[in-house]
DNA sequence: AAGAGCTCCAACCGCAACATC
DNA sequence: TGATGTTGCGGTTGGAGCTCT
Protein backbone atom coordinates (compact mmCIF):
# COMPACT_ATOMS: atom_id res chain seq x y z
CA UNK A 1 0.00 0.00 0.00
CA UNK A 2 0.84 3.94 0.06
CA UNK A 3 2.50 5.44 -2.79
CA UNK A 4 2.68 4.10 -6.43
CA UNK A 5 5.82 2.11 -6.74
CA UNK A 6 7.71 4.19 -9.03
CA UNK A 7 7.05 7.05 -6.47
CA UNK A 8 9.76 5.28 -3.56
CA UNK A 9 12.36 5.26 -6.24
CA UNK A 10 13.26 8.85 -5.88
CA UNK A 11 12.31 11.83 -3.90
CA UNK A 12 9.37 12.74 -5.96
CA UNK A 13 7.68 16.24 -6.06
CA UNK A 14 3.88 16.09 -4.90
CA UNK A 15 1.37 19.06 -4.79
CA UNK A 16 0.59 21.67 -7.36
CA UNK A 17 2.58 21.94 -10.31
CA UNK A 18 4.65 25.06 -10.79
CA UNK A 19 3.64 26.85 -14.81
CA UNK A 20 7.48 25.02 -15.02
CA UNK A 21 6.23 21.80 -14.74
CA UNK A 22 3.72 22.04 -16.52
CA UNK A 23 5.43 23.39 -19.30
CA UNK A 24 8.00 21.01 -19.41
CA UNK A 25 5.22 18.51 -19.38
CA UNK A 26 3.42 19.82 -21.65
CA UNK A 27 6.32 20.11 -24.56
CA UNK A 28 7.43 16.71 -24.09
CA UNK A 29 4.14 14.86 -24.68
CA UNK A 30 3.58 17.52 -27.81
CA UNK A 31 6.61 16.19 -29.05
CA UNK A 32 7.08 12.75 -28.36
CA UNK A 33 3.53 11.80 -27.02
CA UNK A 34 3.25 10.04 -23.44
CA UNK A 35 4.30 6.50 -24.60
CA UNK A 36 5.12 4.85 -21.15
CA UNK A 37 3.66 7.17 -18.62
CA UNK A 38 6.08 5.78 -16.14
CA UNK A 39 9.06 7.23 -18.15
CA UNK A 40 8.06 10.35 -19.11
CA UNK A 41 8.83 12.38 -16.01
CA UNK A 42 12.81 10.88 -16.40
CA UNK A 43 12.33 11.70 -20.06
CA UNK A 44 10.67 14.85 -19.68
CA UNK A 45 12.98 15.99 -16.44
CA UNK A 46 10.55 15.95 -14.16
CA UNK A 47 10.73 14.99 -10.32
CA UNK A 48 7.43 13.46 -10.22
CA UNK A 49 5.72 10.07 -10.59
CA UNK A 50 4.33 8.92 -14.01
CA UNK A 51 0.95 8.81 -12.19
CA UNK A 52 1.10 12.47 -11.50
CA UNK A 53 2.26 13.30 -14.98
CA UNK A 54 -0.80 11.10 -16.11
CA UNK A 55 -3.49 12.96 -14.33
CA UNK A 56 -1.86 15.99 -14.94
CA UNK A 57 -2.43 15.83 -18.23
CA UNK A 58 -5.33 14.21 -18.57
CA UNK A 59 -7.21 16.97 -15.91
CA UNK A 60 -5.10 20.17 -17.13
CA UNK A 61 -3.06 19.88 -19.65
CA UNK A 62 -4.69 18.12 -22.24
CA UNK A 63 -5.36 20.69 -25.64
CA UNK A 64 -9.01 19.09 -25.98
CA UNK A 65 -10.33 20.17 -22.52
CA UNK A 66 -13.19 22.49 -22.10
CA UNK A 67 -12.43 25.01 -19.31
CA UNK A 68 -14.71 27.37 -17.47
CA UNK A 69 -17.98 26.36 -15.86
CA UNK A 70 -20.74 24.16 -16.60
CA UNK A 71 -23.22 25.29 -18.77
CA UNK A 72 -27.02 24.36 -17.34
CA UNK A 73 -27.32 21.84 -20.13
CA UNK A 74 -24.15 20.07 -19.15
CA UNK A 75 -25.13 20.09 -15.44
CA UNK A 76 -28.67 18.41 -16.52
CA UNK A 77 -27.27 15.87 -18.44
CA UNK A 78 -24.77 15.28 -15.85
CA UNK A 79 -27.55 14.62 -13.67
CA UNK A 80 -29.16 12.20 -16.11
CA UNK A 81 -26.32 10.20 -16.46
CA UNK A 82 -25.95 9.80 -12.74
CA UNK A 83 -29.49 8.58 -12.56
CA UNK A 84 -28.56 5.97 -14.81
CA UNK A 85 -24.69 5.22 -14.40
CA UNK A 86 -24.34 6.18 -10.81
CA UNK A 87 -20.39 7.27 -9.77
CA UNK A 88 -18.75 6.01 -12.68
CA UNK A 89 -17.70 9.45 -13.46
CA UNK A 90 -15.35 8.21 -16.46
CA UNK A 91 -18.58 7.00 -18.45
CA UNK A 92 -20.48 10.65 -17.62
CA UNK A 93 -17.23 12.39 -18.83
CA UNK A 94 -17.22 9.97 -21.90
CA UNK A 95 -20.19 11.88 -22.95
CA UNK A 96 -19.37 15.64 -22.20
CA UNK A 97 -16.89 16.14 -24.42
CA UNK A 98 -14.01 18.53 -23.17
CA UNK A 99 -14.55 17.19 -19.25
CA UNK A 100 -12.64 15.09 -17.05
CA UNK A 101 -14.08 12.42 -14.53
CA UNK A 102 -12.39 14.35 -11.95
CA UNK A 103 -14.31 18.09 -13.04
CA UNK A 104 -17.19 16.04 -12.44
CA UNK A 105 -16.70 14.44 -10.12
CA UNK A 106 -15.97 17.63 -8.15
CA UNK A 107 -19.05 19.33 -9.51
CA UNK A 108 -21.02 16.34 -8.45
CA UNK A 109 -19.85 16.98 -5.17
CA UNK A 110 -19.78 20.47 -4.62
CA UNK A 111 -22.54 21.45 -6.59
CA UNK A 112 -25.05 19.22 -8.05
CA UNK A 113 -25.96 17.13 -5.01
CA UNK A 114 -26.47 20.01 -3.18
CA UNK A 115 -28.82 21.40 -6.07
CA UNK A 116 -30.90 17.93 -6.36
CA UNK A 117 -31.49 18.47 -2.51
CA UNK A 118 -32.72 21.59 -2.49
CA UNK A 119 -35.19 20.71 -5.49
CA UNK A 120 -36.22 17.90 -3.45
CA UNK A 121 -34.54 15.01 -5.12
CA UNK A 122 -31.85 12.40 -3.51
CA UNK A 123 -28.84 13.05 -5.17
CA UNK A 124 -28.10 8.99 -5.05
CA UNK A 125 -31.69 7.51 -5.84
CA UNK A 126 -32.82 10.29 -7.91
CA UNK A 127 -36.01 9.96 -6.25
CA UNK A 128 -37.92 12.64 -4.19
CA UNK A 129 -36.13 12.81 -0.92
CA UNK A 130 -39.51 12.49 0.94
CA UNK A 131 -39.90 9.28 -0.56
CA UNK A 132 -36.36 8.23 0.26
CA UNK A 133 -37.08 9.73 3.82
CA UNK A 134 -40.07 7.65 4.37
CA UNK A 135 -38.37 4.44 2.64
CA UNK A 136 -35.62 1.98 4.04
CA UNK A 137 -33.74 4.87 5.39
CA UNK A 138 -36.17 6.28 7.66
CA UNK A 139 -34.47 5.29 10.77
CA UNK A 140 -31.86 7.46 9.73
CA UNK A 141 -32.23 11.26 10.72
CA UNK A 142 -30.75 13.53 8.06
CA UNK A 143 -29.24 16.80 10.49
CA UNK A 144 -26.19 17.70 8.37
CA UNK A 145 -24.62 17.10 5.15
CA UNK A 146 -22.45 14.28 6.86
CA UNK A 147 -24.98 12.59 7.81
CA UNK A 148 -26.36 12.88 4.59
CA UNK A 149 -23.45 11.59 3.08
CA UNK A 150 -23.25 8.56 5.81
CA UNK A 151 -27.03 7.77 4.67
CA UNK A 152 -26.02 8.15 1.32
CA UNK A 153 -23.29 5.14 1.82
CA UNK A 154 -25.68 2.67 3.07
CA UNK A 155 -27.96 3.49 0.01
CA UNK A 156 -25.72 2.71 -2.33
CA UNK A 157 -24.65 -0.68 -0.41
CA UNK A 158 -28.37 -1.88 -1.40
CA UNK A 159 -26.92 -1.58 -5.01
CA UNK A 160 -25.88 -4.53 -6.17
CA UNK A 161 -22.03 -3.79 -7.47
CA UNK A 162 -20.47 -0.61 -9.48
CA UNK A 163 -21.41 -2.29 -12.56
CA UNK A 164 -25.30 -1.68 -11.70
CA UNK A 165 -27.33 1.08 -11.88
CA UNK A 166 -28.99 3.63 -9.01
CA UNK A 167 -31.98 3.86 -9.08
CA UNK A 168 -34.04 5.12 -12.35
CA UNK A 169 -34.68 8.79 -11.65
CA UNK A 170 -38.41 8.40 -11.17
CA UNK A 171 -38.16 11.40 -9.54
CA UNK A 172 -38.27 13.06 -12.64
CA UNK A 173 -40.23 11.45 -14.42
CA UNK A 174 -43.20 11.19 -12.11
CA UNK A 175 -43.75 15.20 -12.59
CA UNK A 176 -41.97 15.48 -16.27
CA UNK A 177 -43.88 12.95 -18.18
CA UNK A 178 -46.96 14.10 -20.12
CA UNK A 179 -45.51 17.70 -20.39
CA UNK A 180 -45.23 19.68 -23.16
CA UNK A 181 -41.45 18.83 -23.31
CA UNK A 182 -41.39 15.44 -22.73
CA UNK A 183 -40.93 13.86 -25.80
CA UNK A 184 -38.20 12.66 -27.60
CA UNK A 185 -37.05 15.11 -30.21
CA UNK A 186 -36.05 13.03 -33.53
CA UNK A 187 -34.02 14.49 -36.38
CA UNK A 188 -33.15 12.79 -39.28
CA UNK A 189 -30.12 13.64 -41.41
CA UNK A 190 -29.83 13.38 -45.56
CA UNK A 191 -29.31 9.94 -45.03
CA UNK A 192 -32.27 9.33 -43.44
CA UNK A 193 -30.95 8.34 -40.18
CA UNK A 194 -32.69 9.05 -37.35
CA UNK A 195 -30.96 11.01 -33.93
CA UNK A 196 -32.09 11.12 -30.98
CA UNK A 197 -31.43 14.46 -28.76
CA UNK A 198 -30.50 13.67 -25.79
CA UNK A 199 -30.13 17.27 -24.56
CA UNK A 200 -33.76 18.31 -24.54
CA UNK A 201 -33.56 17.21 -20.85
CA UNK A 202 -36.43 15.39 -20.62
CA UNK A 203 -36.68 12.45 -18.96
CA UNK A 204 -38.33 10.64 -22.04
CA UNK A 205 -35.70 11.56 -24.54
CA UNK A 206 -32.79 10.14 -21.99
CA UNK A 207 -34.96 7.53 -21.83
CA UNK A 208 -34.50 6.82 -25.25
CA UNK A 209 -31.04 7.64 -25.01
CA UNK A 210 -30.13 5.28 -22.59
CA UNK A 211 -32.11 2.60 -23.94
CA UNK A 212 -30.02 3.06 -27.05
CA UNK A 213 -27.15 3.04 -24.91
CA UNK A 214 -27.58 -0.07 -22.69
CA UNK A 215 -30.14 -2.42 -23.99
CA UNK A 216 -28.71 -5.09 -26.50
CA UNK A 217 -32.22 -4.65 -27.90
CA UNK A 218 -35.12 -2.21 -28.02
CA UNK A 219 -37.36 -2.16 -25.12
CA UNK A 220 -40.35 0.00 -24.66
CA UNK A 221 -38.89 3.22 -22.95
CA UNK A 222 -41.26 3.40 -20.26
CA UNK A 223 -39.59 -0.25 -18.79
CA UNK A 224 -36.72 2.11 -17.42
CA UNK A 225 -39.13 3.67 -15.39
CA UNK A 226 -40.47 0.48 -13.75
CA UNK A 227 -36.98 -1.74 -13.91
CA UNK A 228 -33.94 -1.44 -12.43
CA UNK A 229 -31.10 -0.78 -15.31
CA UNK A 230 -29.32 -3.60 -14.68
CA UNK A 231 -32.27 -5.70 -15.67
CA UNK A 232 -32.25 -3.48 -19.11
CA UNK A 233 -29.06 -5.53 -19.86
CA UNK A 234 -26.79 -2.98 -20.17
CA UNK A 235 -23.78 -4.44 -18.83
CA UNK A 236 -23.01 -5.52 -21.94
CA UNK A 237 -22.16 -2.34 -23.35
CA UNK A 238 -21.48 -0.49 -20.06
CA UNK A 239 -18.04 0.71 -21.32
CA UNK A 240 -20.22 2.63 -23.69
CA UNK A 241 -17.95 5.28 -25.21
CA UNK A 242 -14.39 4.09 -24.53
CA UNK A 243 -14.52 4.51 -28.60
CA UNK A 244 -17.17 7.19 -29.32
CA UNK A 245 -14.82 9.43 -27.67
CA UNK A 246 -11.71 9.61 -29.31
CA UNK A 247 -8.96 10.82 -27.55
CA UNK A 248 -7.44 11.91 -31.10
CA UNK A 249 -4.30 13.50 -29.59
CA UNK A 250 -2.22 10.90 -28.21
CA UNK A 251 -2.41 7.13 -27.45
CA UNK A 252 -0.10 3.96 -26.54
CA UNK A 253 0.76 3.38 -29.98
CA UNK A 254 3.33 6.84 -29.66
CA UNK A 255 5.33 4.52 -27.57
CA UNK A 256 6.37 3.53 -30.84
CA UNK A 257 8.36 7.01 -31.45
CA UNK A 258 11.90 7.35 -31.43
CA UNK A 259 12.80 10.10 -28.97
CA UNK A 260 15.74 11.11 -30.44
CA UNK A 261 14.32 11.11 -33.87
CA UNK A 262 12.29 14.45 -35.09
CA UNK A 263 9.14 14.04 -34.92
CA UNK A 264 6.41 13.09 -37.08
CA UNK A 265 3.95 15.39 -38.45
CA UNK A 266 1.75 12.29 -39.73
CA UNK A 267 1.37 11.21 -35.81
CA UNK A 268 0.51 14.39 -34.82
CA UNK A 269 -2.58 16.16 -35.49
CA UNK A 270 -1.83 19.24 -37.44
CA UNK A 271 -4.36 21.16 -35.81
CA UNK A 272 -2.17 20.91 -31.96
CA UNK A 273 -1.73 23.67 -30.68
CA UNK A 274 1.73 25.60 -30.42
CA UNK A 275 3.24 26.27 -27.01
CA UNK A 276 2.74 29.36 -25.72
CA UNK A 277 2.50 30.92 -22.40
CA UNK A 278 -1.10 31.99 -23.35
CA UNK A 279 -2.24 28.44 -23.57
CA UNK A 280 -0.84 28.16 -20.38
CA UNK A 281 -2.51 30.78 -18.41
CA UNK A 282 -5.33 32.01 -20.65
CA UNK A 283 -8.77 30.66 -19.65
CA UNK A 284 -9.65 28.57 -23.13
CA UNK A 285 -13.53 27.74 -21.98
CA UNK A 286 -16.01 30.02 -23.41
CA UNK A 287 -19.33 28.92 -21.49
CA UNK A 288 -22.34 30.05 -23.89
CA UNK A 289 -25.03 31.40 -20.89
CA UNK A 290 -27.65 28.98 -21.79
CA UNK A 291 -29.89 29.61 -18.82
CA UNK A 292 -29.82 33.48 -19.89
CA UNK A 293 -31.27 33.16 -23.15
CA UNK A 294 -34.20 34.11 -23.58
CA UNK A 295 -35.32 32.17 -26.75
CA UNK A 296 -34.75 28.96 -25.01
CA UNK A 297 -37.99 27.29 -23.69
CA UNK A 298 -37.62 26.27 -19.88
CA UNK A 299 -40.24 24.33 -17.60
CA UNK A 300 -40.55 24.14 -14.35
CA UNK A 301 -40.47 20.77 -12.01
CA UNK A 302 -40.23 20.78 -8.63
CA UNK A 303 -40.30 24.42 -8.32
CA UNK A 304 -36.98 24.22 -10.71
CA UNK A 305 -36.53 25.73 -13.98
CA UNK A 306 -35.12 23.15 -16.60
CA UNK A 307 -33.96 24.66 -20.00
CA UNK A 308 -34.85 22.92 -23.30
CA UNK A 309 -32.02 23.14 -25.50
CA UNK A 310 -32.43 25.01 -28.33
CA UNK A 311 -29.81 23.12 -31.34
CA UNK A 312 -31.38 25.48 -34.28
CA UNK A 313 -29.55 28.73 -33.05
CA UNK A 314 -25.37 28.42 -34.50
CA UNK A 315 -25.01 31.32 -32.43
CA UNK A 316 -24.65 28.67 -29.25
CA UNK A 317 -22.34 26.31 -30.78
CA UNK A 318 -19.54 28.68 -31.29
CA UNK A 319 -16.27 26.81 -30.55
CA UNK A 320 -15.95 26.59 -27.09
CA UNK A 321 -12.00 26.18 -26.37
CA UNK A 322 -10.81 27.17 -29.83
CA UNK A 323 -7.61 29.32 -28.84
CA UNK A 324 -7.05 31.34 -31.63
CA UNK A 325 -3.79 30.33 -32.65
CA UNK A 326 -5.93 27.08 -33.64
CA UNK A 327 -7.93 28.85 -35.08
CA UNK A 328 -5.50 30.24 -37.99
CA UNK A 329 -3.37 26.89 -37.82
CA UNK A 330 -6.60 24.68 -38.61
CA UNK A 331 -5.98 22.94 -42.37
CA UNK A 332 -9.26 22.37 -43.28
CA UNK A 333 -8.46 19.47 -46.02
CA UNK A 334 -7.73 17.49 -43.15
CA UNK A 335 -10.33 18.28 -41.16
CA UNK A 336 -12.87 17.34 -43.84
CA UNK A 337 -10.76 13.92 -44.20
CA UNK A 338 -11.13 13.65 -41.18
CA UNK A 339 -13.77 15.53 -39.31
CA UNK A 340 -13.93 13.77 -36.05
CA UNK A 341 -10.56 13.97 -35.10
CA UNK A 342 -11.09 17.70 -35.17
CA UNK A 343 -13.38 17.94 -32.01
CA UNK A 344 -11.68 21.28 -31.09
CA UNK A 345 -14.35 22.47 -32.71
CA UNK A 346 -16.61 21.83 -30.29
CA UNK A 347 -20.09 21.76 -31.01
CA UNK A 348 -23.03 22.36 -27.97
CA UNK A 349 -22.71 19.24 -26.04
CA UNK A 350 -26.46 18.22 -27.81
CA UNK A 351 -24.89 17.95 -30.82
CA UNK A 352 -21.97 16.59 -30.16
CA UNK A 353 -23.87 13.69 -28.46
CA UNK A 354 -26.28 13.85 -31.64
CA UNK A 355 -22.63 13.21 -33.77
CA UNK A 356 -21.63 10.34 -31.49
CA UNK A 357 -25.05 8.61 -32.73
CA UNK A 358 -24.91 9.45 -36.09
CA UNK A 359 -23.05 7.18 -38.48
CA UNK A 360 -19.41 7.55 -38.50
CA UNK A 361 -19.46 6.30 -42.35
CA UNK A 362 -20.37 10.32 -43.66
CA UNK A 363 -18.07 12.59 -42.65
CA UNK A 364 -18.27 15.21 -45.68
CA UNK A 365 -21.99 15.04 -44.05
CA UNK A 366 -20.23 16.14 -39.97
CA UNK A 367 -17.73 18.63 -41.58
CA UNK A 368 -20.30 20.58 -43.97
CA UNK A 369 -22.42 20.96 -40.47
CA UNK A 370 -19.08 21.91 -38.26
CA UNK A 371 -18.28 24.70 -41.37
CA UNK A 372 -21.70 25.95 -40.97
CA UNK A 373 -21.38 26.09 -37.50
CA UNK A 374 -17.95 27.61 -37.75
CA UNK A 375 -19.02 30.15 -40.12
CA UNK A 376 -21.59 30.79 -38.91
CA UNK A 377 -19.49 31.87 -35.05
CA UNK A 378 -16.85 33.56 -37.16
CA UNK A 379 -18.62 34.99 -39.95
CA UNK A 380 -15.60 33.87 -42.00
CA UNK A 381 -14.25 30.81 -42.81
C1' DA B 1 -9.08 44.07 10.11
C1' DA B 2 -8.83 39.45 11.38
C1' DG B 3 -9.85 34.91 12.06
C1' DA B 4 -13.15 31.19 11.78
C1' DG B 5 -15.77 28.53 8.74
C1' DC B 6 -16.94 27.13 4.19
C1' DT B 7 -16.46 25.97 -0.75
C1' DC B 8 -14.26 24.32 -4.55
C1' DC B 9 -10.89 22.00 -7.02
C1' DA B 10 -6.33 19.98 -7.96
C1' DA B 11 -3.96 16.26 -6.64
C1' DC B 12 -3.18 12.10 -4.03
C1' DC B 13 -4.26 7.37 -2.61
C1' DG B 14 -5.71 2.70 -2.96
C1' DC B 15 -7.41 -0.66 -5.67
C1' DA B 16 -8.63 -3.46 -9.66
C1' DA B 17 -7.90 -4.72 -14.29
C1' DC B 18 -4.89 -5.59 -17.73
C1' DA B 19 -0.36 -6.51 -20.04
C1' DT B 20 3.97 -8.56 -20.16
C1' DC B 21 7.45 -11.67 -18.89
C1' DT C 1 0.57 -19.63 -13.94
C1' DG C 2 2.26 -16.41 -10.91
C1' DA C 3 5.05 -12.18 -10.41
C1' DT C 4 5.65 -7.69 -11.72
C1' DG C 5 4.69 -3.40 -13.98
C1' DT C 6 1.34 -0.13 -15.89
C1' DT C 7 -2.91 2.14 -16.45
C1' DG C 8 -7.35 3.83 -15.23
C1' DC C 9 -10.91 4.67 -11.97
C1' DG C 10 -13.31 6.41 -7.94
C1' DG C 11 -12.89 8.03 -3.20
C1' DT C 12 -10.68 11.21 -0.40
C1' DT C 13 -7.86 15.02 1.16
C1' DG C 14 -5.38 19.43 1.55
C1' DG C 15 -5.16 23.98 0.71
C1' DA C 16 -6.20 28.37 -1.63
C1' DG C 17 -9.53 31.60 -1.81
C1' DC C 18 -13.92 33.31 -0.48
C1' DT C 19 -17.58 34.60 2.88
C1' DC C 20 -19.24 35.55 7.19
C1' DT C 21 -19.05 37.34 11.77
Amino acid sequence: MGRHSCCYKQKLRKGLWSPEEDEKLLRHITKYGHGCWSSVPKQAGLQRCGKSCRLRWINYLRPDLKRGTFSQEEENLIIELHAVLGNRWSQIAAQLPGRTDNEIKNLWNSCLKKKLRQRGIDPVTHKPLSEVEHGEDKSQPRTNSKDMASSELNINTNNPKPGTSPVTPRGYQLEMEGSPTSKTVNSSDNNGNTTTNLMTSTTTASKGFFLDKFSTNSQPSDLVGHLPIHQLNYASNARLSSTSNPTPWFTQTTQAFDINSEFSSAAMPSFLPPLTASFLSAPMGYKPSVADSPSMASFTVNGSRYWETDCSTPEKEAPLHLMESQAEDIKWSEYLNNPLNGRCFAKSNSTVLQQQQEPLQNPNMCAAKDIHRLTAAYGHV
